[in-house]
DNA sequence: ATTGCTTCCTGAGCGC
DNA sequence: TGCGCTCAGGAAGCAA
């Protein structure tokens, strides 16, 4: 569900709410929700130092040298609240901190995860990932060297974590109804001047959605339980009909729903 | 190595 | 009202 702007938007909430908090306790309220999760008699978690995204997992960092590593998922939600005493409907887990507020772990669909590590571990996870598409080393030059040899649609590909970092479906098909692309069209096939424009469209698309505070289709809410707005500058998704007049296709890709413009995006180019 | 199918789970929305 | 069906923003794990 949450895609690299929707994390970003609850990365900066969480600077903003729990930064430098000092956690006195962490409960599982579903057991798998924590992975290597040992609650020791007496466990100093340490107060939370650093908070950052890398693709759509979202880093806590302890001044015990812990690291939270969370996805969120289809549903994951993570909601500060200073009144711990309400419980959230599908709570799974919870941080309380010492001023007795509370970072709430809501997943209706029980997909998300929270992974402890200590400082020295290395994270699987993160290191299979492929480029941040908002890093200035992510470039054509980049995707074109990914793309060769990948006869699997474009729309595939950019939903590749190890290709891409963040990119989930929402996003896809958006860039590539603005990068005027096919989402059929093999990756292999791509000519330079059309993974420039992916690159292109894809930076600006999650730019403005970053700047909209992401996208709510349903679920996602940012740590003050709100919604984003950028659903309002969708395209495709979820869409009828295109601004060229033209009805919008859905058809299935890799399990999930593309919504393309056959004019718009043809597949010949 | 790459691709695609299945699975995890809950709830909303639809037709009957 | 209620039943059963399909669908949902993700990705690991597996088979071909």
């Amino acid at each position: 569900m949450p895609e690299l702007p929707e994390v970003q938007t609850v990365v900066n909430g969480l600077n903003e709410k729990v930064l430098g908090k000092n956690i006195i306790s962490i409960f599982e309220d579903r057991k798998g929700t924590i992975q290597n999760f040992v609650q020791e008699p007496i466990c100093e978690f340490g107060s939370i130092s650093k908070i950052s995204r890398r693709g759509k997992f979202i880093i806590m960092e302890t001044s015990k040298d812990l690291k939270f590593v969370i996805h969120l998922r289809m549903t994951g939600k993570l909601i500060f609240e200073k009144y711990p005493e309400r419980k959230s409907t599908h709570e799974r887990a919870n941080f309380i901190f010492e001023d007795k507020t509370k970072l709430i772990f809501d997943d209706t669909r029980t997909f998300g995860k929270i992974q402890i590590y200590q400082k020295k571990d290395k994270i699987e996870s993160l290191e299979k990932l492929g480029l941040e598409p908002l890093s200035d080393n992510f470039t054509s030059e980049y995707l074109k060297l990914k793309f060769e040899n990948r006869q699997a649609p474009i729309k595939n590909l950019l939903l590749n974590q190890s290709i891409i970092a963040g990119l989930g479906n929402i996003y896809v098909c958006e860039i590539l109804f603005r990068a005027k692309i096919s989402p059929q069209k093999q990756g292999n096939k791509l000519s330079f001047k059309k993974i420039d424009m992916i690159v292109i469209k894809t930076k600006e698309v999650l730019t403005e959605a970053i700047k909209y505070n992401g996208t709510s289709i349903s679920d996602y809410r940012n740590v003050d339980n709100k919604s984003g707005e950028f659903q309002k500058f969708l395209k495709v998704y979820g869409k009828k009909t295109c601004e060229c007049g033209s009805d919008i296709c859905k058809i299935k890709q890799a399990g999930r729903s593309t919504y393309f413009c056959e004019k718009c995006q043809k597949i010949g180019e």
